[in-house]
DNA sequence: GTCACATCGTCGT
DNA sequence: CGATGTGAC
C-alpha cells in the first residue's frame, strides 16, 4: 500500500531524474516493481503456469539501461512476510482470488477480453520468478540479495551503510525507512523522479532547524502505513498539521493530544493504537536486514544506539542463524518453505559469471562491477552530493545514519561543483563528451564547456555506444571495475571462504518429491455490471480466442514426466472438465495429440533471428535446480512467437499437467467449502505442490464459437510483416534504452518523456 | 480542503 | 503499487 498519497505530497523534495546523472553510482532496486510490471505483459501464461520469460526480460531491460549508464545495479528482493503485514497479505491474496474468479467465469461466458484484465491482477510474483531472474543476474556478474523480510528495508539498510547511493522503487514507504536518494518512475528511457531525504523539510513546509527525520516518519504512520491503519479521518495532511503543530518529543504522550490540536473532539486515541503505532515506528527503524558485507543479519537501526525497547521491535522480524541467512539472501532458498531451491555461492570457483544469452546488442554480458559478495568488498564511495546529505543526517540525528565507510581523497573537492553540475543537468545542458564521473565531479563551471545543450537522443545513443564497445583495454574509466591488481583489494584467504555449498545434488533436489496438484473451485455468482453487459453482450459470441481453440475431446491426460505423479485430484473425472485456463499445450495434450518432441523447423526461428531484436532466450528455469524433472528437449524459455507458432504447428509436445514443472504464478487460497458446480474452473491444493491444474467443462465448450486460431494469427503476421526496418530499429535501440529516433519523438509518450527531460527549461532559458 | 473509497493501469504489439 | 475520479464531510 505505501504511504497513500506521499508521492505527491513530496513533489517539492523531488526532481526530474535521468540515469546519467547518476553514473557510476551504485544503485539498489526493488526488483519487485520490475517483475510485477514486467508480468503483466505475460500474465495469462504465469497464471496458467506456461513457461515464458517476457517478465524476467522485462527485468533485464532495466538492468542493462542501468549498465549501459555506468551505474552498478543491485537487484534486492523481497524475502519472508512480517507477521505485522499478515493483514495486508490476506487481503491481496484475497483480492487475487476474487480475480481469479471473475476471470474464469468471464472466460467461462466468452469474454476473453474482459477476462485477461482480471487475469492480470491476479498475478502474483512468486520467489521462483525472482529466482529466475537472479540467475540471469549471476551470469551477468550483477549483484542480488533477496532480504530477509521487507525489500524496503534492505535498500534503505544498503543505502545506509554507503553500498548503494540511490535506490529505485514505486513504492513511498522507502521514505520513511530512510532512504537519501530515491527514484520513483524510473522508465525505459531512463528518466525517473528523484526524492531526496535532504529535501523533506522544504517539502513539509518546515523549517530546517526544526525538523527532524522523526517528525516525517511520525506524519506518515499517522497518515495510515502497512503496519498500522490511520485514525479514521487522518490522512496526509491532518497528520503534518500534528506532527508540525506538537513540540512534545515524547511521541506516546503527543498522540494523545492528537483531537485537541486536529479540532476532532469526537477521535478517540487508544492505548492499542499508542502501543501500535510506537510498534510501527520500531518497525520501520529497525527491521531485520542482511548485511552482504559481514554476511550475517542486523537490523537496520540498532535498538540500542537509539534507545528504542527491544519489546517493541516484535513486529520487526526476528533473525536466522548465519547460514541459513546466507541461503536465503543469496536466493538459494524460497522464504515461505525454506525449501532449498538452489546452491549458489559467491566464493564457490563454480558459480562464477558466466555471461547471459543476450541479444547481440550486448556481447559483454558479464559486468566487471565489484559484486558485493565477494569477501572484502569496499563501498563504492558516495557521490558528493550524497555525501553531503549523509554529513546533513549526521549533524541532524547522529545515531540513526553513519558515514560512508570509506572516504575517497577522489571526491574532497568536488561538492560544491556538483550543485552546479546539478542545474545543468536539470537544464537539460551536458557535455558532449561526457568525462569520467569521478572527474566529471571536480570540474567546474569555468573550465567546462557545458554550455551547449545537445540533443538528449544524441546523448543517449552516444552512452550507451560508449557502453557497449567499453572494454577493460579502453583508457576510459569505470568505476567499478575490479582492479585484481589494485591495493585495496586483496583475496580473501582460504579459510575466509565460507564452505561453498553443503548441498548436494539429493539435498538440494527438493522439487524432486513435488507432485503438484492444485485446485481451486469458482462459483460463476459474481455479476457483471450492468455496462459490461451490455457492451458485451453480442460481442461474446463472436470472440475469437486461443483459449477455446483447442477443439473438444476430454480425455484424460496421464502425467508423463515427475517420477511422483500427481495423484487422486488429477482422476480422469476431474479433469475432463473445465478448459478454460489450460494451455494451448495443454490441451493438445488433452486430445492426445501430443508428439513426443518439440522441434522447431529452423525456418520458423530464421523470422525472430534474424530481427534486430531477438528474444533473448535464456536456460530453461529449472536449470540449475534438480528438480528430478524430465527436463523437455530444446524447451527453454521461448518467445511468444515461438509458443504461437508451436500452437499454429500443433507440434506441441507439453502436457497438461507439464506447465506445472515451472511454478505457476501462485494462485490465492482456495476458498473452502465451496461447493463444486457445473462449469466450475477447480484447484486443488496437495501437499503444499504448486502444479496448477485447471480445466474446462465439456458443456460450456460446446456453447462456445470456436473460431480458428488460425485466422487469429494470421491477421498478427500480417502486422509483423508489416513492420518496417524502422520499427525494428527502434525496438533494438529500446533495448539499450536509447530514445528511439527523431521520428519517434513524434509519437506521444515519448514526446512528454522528452519534455520531462529539461527541453521545457531549456526553452524557457533561452 | 480533506479524506475514503472504488476503479484503472502497469506490458507489448 | 500509484494515479485518478467521485462523493461525503
Amino acid at each position: 500500500m505505501g504511504i497513500t498519497g506521499l508521492i505527491p505530497f513530496l513533489e517539492k523534495a523531488s526532481r526530474k531524474c535521468h540515469l546519467r546523472d547518476l553514473r557510476g553510482q551504485c544503485v539498489a532496486i526493488d526488483s519487485y516493481c520490475w517483475l510485477h510490471k514486467g508480468a503483466f505483459a505475460c500474465a495469462e501464461k504465469l497464471v496458467r503456469g506456461e513457461a515464458t520469460d517476457v517478465h524476467i526480460q522485462y527485468c533485464l531491460k532495466f538492468v542493462n539501461l542501468l549498465l549501459a549508464n555506468e551505474i552498478k545495479p543491485i537487484l534486492v528482493f523481497d524475502g519472508r512476510h512480517l507477521p505485522a503485514k499478515a493483514g495486508t497479505e490476506a487481503k491481496r491474496r484475497e483480492s487475487r482470488d476474487s480475480s481469479k474468479k471473475r476471470a474464469a467465469e468471464l472466460l467461462r461466458m466468452g469474454k476473453v477480453e474482459e477476462a485477461k484484465s482480471f487475469l492480470r491482477r491476479c498475478v502474483d510474483i512468486t520467489h521462483s520468478m525472482a529466482l529466475e531472474l537472479i540467475r540471469e543476474c549471476r551470469k551477468r556478474n550483477v549483484d542480488c540479495v533477496v532480504a530477509p523480510y521487507e525489500a524496503d528495508a534492505q535498500l534503505a539498510f544498503l543505502n545506509k551503510k554507503g553500498i548503494a547511493q540511490v535506490v529505485i522503487t514505486e513504492d513511498s514507504d522507502l521514505m520513511l525507512f530512510g532512504c537519501s536518494k530515491v527514484l520513483f518512475k524510473l522508465d525505459l528511457t531512463g528518466s525517473g523522479l528523484l526524492i531526496e531525504r535532504e529535501k523533506l523539510a522544504v517539502a513539509m513546509g518546515c523549517k530546517e532547524e526544526k525538523f527532524t527525520f522523526d517528525k516525517f516518519r511520525y506524519m506518515c504512520i499517522l497518515s495510515g502505513c502497512d503496519y498500522l491503519d490511520s485514525l479514521p479521518g487522518i490522512g496526509l495532511a491532518k497528520a503534518k498539521k500534528f506532527v508540525l503543530t506538537t513540540e512534545d518529543t515524547d511521541i506516546r504522550r503527543a498522540l494523545g493530544k492528537i483531537p485537541a490540536y486536529l479540532n476532532m473532539r469526537q477521535l478517540q486515541v487508544s492505548e492499542e493504537y499508542k502501543d501500535n503505532f510506537l510498534k510501527a515506528d520500531a518497525t520501520f527503524r529497525h527491521m531485520v536486514v542482511y548485511d552482504p558485507t559481514e554476511r550475517k543479519q542486523t537490523r537496520l537501526n540498532d535498538p540500542e544506539e537509539v534507545g528504542t525497547d527491544p519489546e517493541l521491535c516484535c513486529n520487526a522480524g526476528t533473525f536466522l542463524e548465519d547460514k541459513i541467512a546466507l541461503q536465503l539472501a543469496l536466493g538459494n532458498v524460497d522464504p515461505f518453505s525454506m525449501k532449498q531451491l538452489d546452491n549458489f555461492h559467491p566464493d564457490d570457483p563454480g558459480c562464477q559469471p558466466t555471461g547471459g544469452k543476450t541479444s547481440s546488442w550486448n556481447q559483454s554480458s558479464v559486468t566487471k562491477h565489484a559484486s558485493v559478495w565477494k569477501t572484502n568488498y569496499v563501498p563504492r564511495p558516495a557521490a558528493p552530493d550524497i555525501r553531503q546529505n549523509f554529513a546533513t543526517q549526521t549533524s541532524q540525528k547522529p545515531k540513526e545514519f553513519i558515514k560512508r565507510p570509506v572516504p575517497n581523497p577522489d571526491f574532497e573537492e568536488g561538492e560544491k561543483n556538483e550543485t552546479i553540475d546539478d542545474v545543468l543537468h536539470a537544464y537539460g545542458i551536458k557535455p558532449k563528451d561526457d568525462p569520467p564521473p569521478l572527474k566529471r565531479l571536480c570540474l567546474t563551471l569555468s573550465t567546462d564547456k557545458r554550455t551547449k545543450p545537445v540533443n538528449f537522443d544524441e546523448v543517449q545513443a552516444l552512452e550507451a555506444m560508449e557502453a557497449l564497445e567499453a572494454s577493460p583495454s579502453k583508457t576510459k574509466r569505470n568505476p567499478f571495475v575490479v582492479n585484481s591488481t589494485s591495493s585495496n583489494r586483496r583475496s580473501a584467504p582460504a579459510d575466509q571462504l565460507l564452505s561453498p555449498t553443503k548441498l548436494t545434488p539429493e539435498t538440494s533436489s527438493l522439487l524432486r518429491n513435488v507432485s503438484p496438484v492444485k485446485r481451486i473451485e469458482f462459483k460463476p455468482t459474481e455479476k457483471l455490471s450492468r455496462f459490461k453487459r451490455t457492451v458485451f453482450a453480442n460481442e461474446g459470441q463472436k470472440i475469437i480466442s486461443r483459449f477455446f481453440s483447442a477443439g473438444a475431446a476430454s480425455t484424460s491426460v496421464s502425467p508423463k514426466t515427475a517420477p511422483t505423479t500427481p495423484k487422486k485430484s488429477s482422476s480422469p473425472l476431474k479433469q475432463e472438465s473445465n478448459l478454460y485456463l489450460m494451455s494451448p499445450e495443454a490441451k493438445l495434450a488433452h486430445r492426445g495429440e501430443q508428439t513426443p518432441t518439440k522441434k522447431r523447423k529452423s525456418s520458423e526461428r530464421t523470422e525472430i533471428s534474424d530481427s534486430p531484436n531477438p528474444p533473448c532466450k535464456v536456460e530453461p528455469a529449472v536449470e540449475q535446480v534438480d528438480s528430478g524433472f524430465v527436463e523437455e528437449p530444446e524447451s527453454g524459455f521461448s518467445s511468444s512467437q515461438k509458443e504461437n507458432e508451436d500452437e499454429q504447428k500443433g507440434t506441441s509436445s507439453r502436457l497438461a499437467l507439464d506447465f506445472g514443472r515451472k511454478e505457476p504464478a501462485r494462485f490465492g487460497r482456495e476458498s473452502a467449502g465451496q461447493n463444486e458446480d457445473a462449469g466450475v474452473v477447480k484447484m486443488e491444493e496437495e501437499d503444499d505442490d504448486d502444479v496448477v491444474e485447471i480445466v474446462e467443462t465439456k458443456e460450456v465448450k460446446t456453447e462456445l464459437p470456436v473460431v480458428s486460431s488460425q485466422t487469429m494469427r494470421s491477421s498478427a503476421a500480417e502486422t509483423k510483416a508489416g513492420s518496417s526496418s524502422q520499427q525494428k530499429k527502434n525496438v533494438a535501440c529500446r533495448r539499450v534504452g536509447l530514445a528511439k529516433g527523431k521520428a519517434v519523438k513524434d509519437t506521444g509518450p515519448t514526446q512528454s518523456k522528452l519534455s520531462m527531460f529539461g527541453f521545457q527549461k531549456k526553452s524557457q532559458l533561452k
